[in-house]
DNA sequence: ACGCCTGTGTTCGCTACCACACATAGGCCG
DNA sequence: CGGCCTATGTGTGGTAGCGAACACAGGCGT
């Protein structure tokens, strides 16, 4: 990401003009975001949006028999909550916090309250959506025809790509319940992975050694992802209070 | 379904207030869409949007090595093109015609005039947009967990419901195609649900006999995806006080 | 220091699905 | 009517991932 990792950002926000950005910006809280923390079942209600800064949420579905697979993941690129404003106001899905850290929380009315002033926020949301569209398309892509070896480097990429560094705090159990995929699975291809010096872990940390190397071992899945995210959201880091230029 | 079946009607057009169909009905062309017409490849820029009355169309991701998978599908209760006013304009995957018929084609101009209004058919696209996001990630969560013969009878479930009639103009080979696994799976599958008098088929007719039947043999996918699409778009058929219904 | 819980490594048999090969059968067209 | 193409049926072996069981090891709390 061609961003300057910063902590305290989410790259939809920085997107903004700084107009609608100090607009917001008052009505936006900071809240902490433990490992786990569930931000809404399938169902509920939508009562915020959030907008990650250094933690990563994912979109699970959890089947009736409990399995579950996750859908799609939403960083510091991205906004948890569409469904306030696309109009269903609810997922079937699950809201997870799969990363620990931080997030700007928004309520639901006041976004709204912009998104309906049908300028750069509506753009910006409706691009971001697409872009999840993608991601969401690829996974089940990737879900049929890829080995768990691939899922895995693309999960790593996606995640740290979300994150400032190369450490993940994450165990070989849930990342199999994200890749909707046996523990045992993912300690064999995370173990070759180790091997090859690619990553390294131990007991809830794993931290990417070699990205390129990961990348060459990935699926095209990632890339496409990747690609479309930057097409449509380009992130022009930080250009604030120089007007609507960029991808506004 | 509780509307009735017409070839000639596309349930999000008639979903719109009269106002708003009377606007667009002279820009409305009656296209036919002939099995397997390609509607637009990944990366095209659209140039159209397509509202299908009578037929069906399958976005479809195909992979380096050739492999592909349906990502969802678009029947006469959809739009084809949703890039178009999402901001993308293209998508990674492909629009092909999975069951022949007509549709309604609008130019992407001419459809973003309308939406740029902020008016009904912004809402309407949007909410349907959210229920093609749920079709996508529930086929997923299908790829990773679910059987040949339950993605089967997910895939006739949503076919039939898009069609007027119990009768599929479809061969093996490519309900293989869309479900990503091989013809001999889909062979095998089919023949069970033919044995069990779920269906009939003969040389690229599928005809469903026990709706019900199939419904009990499948997995939850079909009917999360069904009933979210209800609930999204809940079609009220021709609510607008009897005015001049229907796009036509 | 001890025990315990959590995270990881490894094994076994099993099943679903795959890859390939080939057999049959319906229907269209000469 | 005969030939051919397309659609479907079947069989054989291989493999990825599953389910369950269990062994080990690091770190934490008391």
């Amino acid at each position: 990401m061609p961003n300057a990792p910063s902590p305290e950002r989410n790259h939809l926000l920085d997107a903004l003009p700084s107009e609608v950005r100090q607009r917001l910006f008052p009505k936006l809280e900071r809240v902490p975001f433990p490992l786990g923390k569930v931000l809404y079942e399938p169902g509920d209600a939508m009562r915020y949006a959030y907008f990650p800064t250094d933690s990563i949420v994912s979109l699970l579905y959890v089947l009736e028999d409990g399995a579950s697979a996750e859908i799609s993941v939403v960083g510091n690129e991205g906004i948890v909550g569409v469904a306030l404003f696309m109009g269903g106001a609810s997922t079937p899905s699950r809201a997870v916090v799969q990363s620990a850290g931080w997030a700007y929380r928004l309520a639901g009315p006041v976004l709204m309250e912009e998104f309906n002033r049908h300028g750069d926020l509506l753009l910006l949301l409706l691009r971001y959506t697409q872009a999840l569209l993608t991601q969401m398309a690829q996974t089940a892509v990737c879900n049929r025809h890829h080995s768990i070896d691939q899922q895995l480097c693309r999960w790593l990429l996606l995640s740290i790509d979300r994150l400032d560094g190369p450490v993940l705090q994450m165990t070989q159990e849930l990342i199999a319940n994200m890749l909707g995929v046996r523990r045992e699975g993912v300690t064999e291809a995370a173990g070759k992975l180790q091997k090859q010096g690619l990553i390294e872990y131990s007991r809830g940390h794993i931290t990417v050694l070699d990205r390129p190397g990961l990348e060459e071992r990935c699926c095209e899945c990632y890339a496409v992802v990747k690609h479309e995210y930057d097409r449509l959201l380009h992130y022009v880091p930080s250009q604030r209070s120089s007007r609507a230029s960029g991808p506004a």
